[in-house]
Order: structure tokens, then C-alpha cells, then sequence
DNA sequence: ACATCATTTCGTTATTTAACGAAGTGATTG
DNA sequence: CAATCACTTCGTTAAATAACGAAATGATGT
């Protein structure tokens, strides 16, 4: 019951939502989340560490950044099922294709992290 | 997002997670799930309210009671997964077994209403 | 009509949560 | 080795949440 509703909980934050979606198919540092919620570098590793502490990320260190991904190896049936219906409930939320279109324009001009 | 998050939100309470299974093929007025989860009416009755604001229920006035049961007509895609993927989740919870044994015992002797 | 019962609404209190900036940690670069 | 960069932790503040009891609402039964 607790690790259940930790995981609701964890997605019961409309940024935190954005995180999961932004990480779908794709492998973030923590600076280019903050770069697209526009929030402060604490506020989203506070809420990196909740996805995380819930089982929705997996974080790895290379140097000086911290890389956050979705945790697709995880064997919670809730986490998984989760990871792959939230995508169908929020495919035309203009939230989320704005998310998206911001991380494309970000990767290219490099407009982050390196 | 605002529907999603509110939804999640919804279900980010264990109270809450609890009064849903309790619904799982079962009609039951306040008193009775008031009985179960040990709190005061008020509390319940805002406990129901947002699980119907959010479109998990839906409820029936009859006479002095008020019964609530599963939205299972509901349109909306994530109430409608959510609901029956739920008890998978909890299929095994000591707290969901529990209840569902007392709201049988209640039930044979009409513990609450009627 | 009146008392009673089931439920909701209101007002209050304690706890949790989301946000921030400042300070701390650890790796990289000059 | 000092400065910088990416990130986390800490302490604080404002807002949201869960709980309660008291009062309000609305139907039932006397």
C-alpha cells in the first residue's frame, strides 16, 4: 500500500509529470530539465530524487553531470504499466508537446550541458 | 495534465486507495466505509468528494443515505485503466484484505445502516 | 411539527509539500 | 591548487492537505 501510493504520489505533481514525459526515449541531465521547467536547480533535483526514490528514474553520474533515464528495467508491474500509459493520456497535452519541442530545439543548438 | 495530475492526486492518499477497493463490485453508503476506515464523517465525506470531483465515483442519494459506487460507465481512459489495474496492485495488502473482510462481517450484521 | 439520523459544509489545527537561495560536495579546467 | 561547474543538501517560507468537531442540510419516523 505504501509503495503504491508513493508511486501516485510521485506523479501527482504536474512538473514531475513533465519529467517523466520529457525522459521517454531520451536520457537528460539535470540541467536541461531545470533549462525547460524553469525552475531552480534544487527545486528539480528535489524532484528528480521523488521519481527516483518512487522507482520511475534510475540516475548516473559521468563527470560533472548527473544523468537521469526512465528506470525501463524495473520489475514493479505498477512503474511499468504506469511508464507506458501516461504517454497515451498525455500524447495531445500542449504542455508536453511544447516540453518536447523545446528538448529538440535544446539538443541542437546545445543550449544545456555541452 | 490538470485531469491527470488530478487524478493521481486521487489516488496519492491511502484513505482513498482504500475506499476504492472497498467499492470493487460493491455499493456501499458513507456510514458504512466510515465504519471501516475509522474516521470521522466529515472526513470521509471529503475523502469521497474528491474521489468523485477526480471521476472515480459517482453517488445516489436514497432516502436518508447516500450510496457511492465505481464510476465503471466513466469515458475517460486513465480512470477507467486505473480502476481495474488497482487491485492487481493490491490484490495481496494485508489493509485492502482486512477491510474487505470486515465490510463482509458488517454486511451479514448490519453493522451499519439499516 | 419535532426529534433523529446520514451526510455535507465550515472553521481550525497540525502536517506535508513545493519553492527558493545559500552553503556544501565532487569532478573538471585553467 | 584555485576557480568553476553541476548537482545536492539544508533551512526557510508559503501554500496545500488531512484530520477533527460543530453547525447546517435534508429526509424519516413519531
Amino acid at each position: 500500500m505504501d509503495n503504491i501510493v508513493k508511486i501516485f504520489k510521485a506523479l501527482s505533481d504536474p512538473n514531475r509529470v513533465r519529467i517523466v514525459q520529457m525522459l521517454v526515449n531520451k536520457t537528460l541531465c539535470v540541467c536541461e530539465i531545470q533549462e525547460i521547467l524553469n525552475l531552480s536547480a534544487s527545486t528539480v533535483s528535489k524532484h528528480l530524487s521523488i521519481l527516483k526514490e518512487s522507482g520511475f528514474l534510475v540516475d548516473e553520474k559521468s563527470g560533472k553531470w548527473v544523468y537521469y533515464r526512465l528506470n525501463t528495467n524495473t520489475n514493479d508491474l505498477a512503474i511499468k504499466q504506469l511508464m507506458l500509459l501516461l504517454p497515451l493520456y498525455l500524447n495531445d497535452d500542449n504542455q508536453i508537446l511544447s516540453d518536447k519541442g523545446k528538448l529538440n530545439i535544446a539538443c541542437k543548438d546545445e543550449l544545456c550541458c555541452i
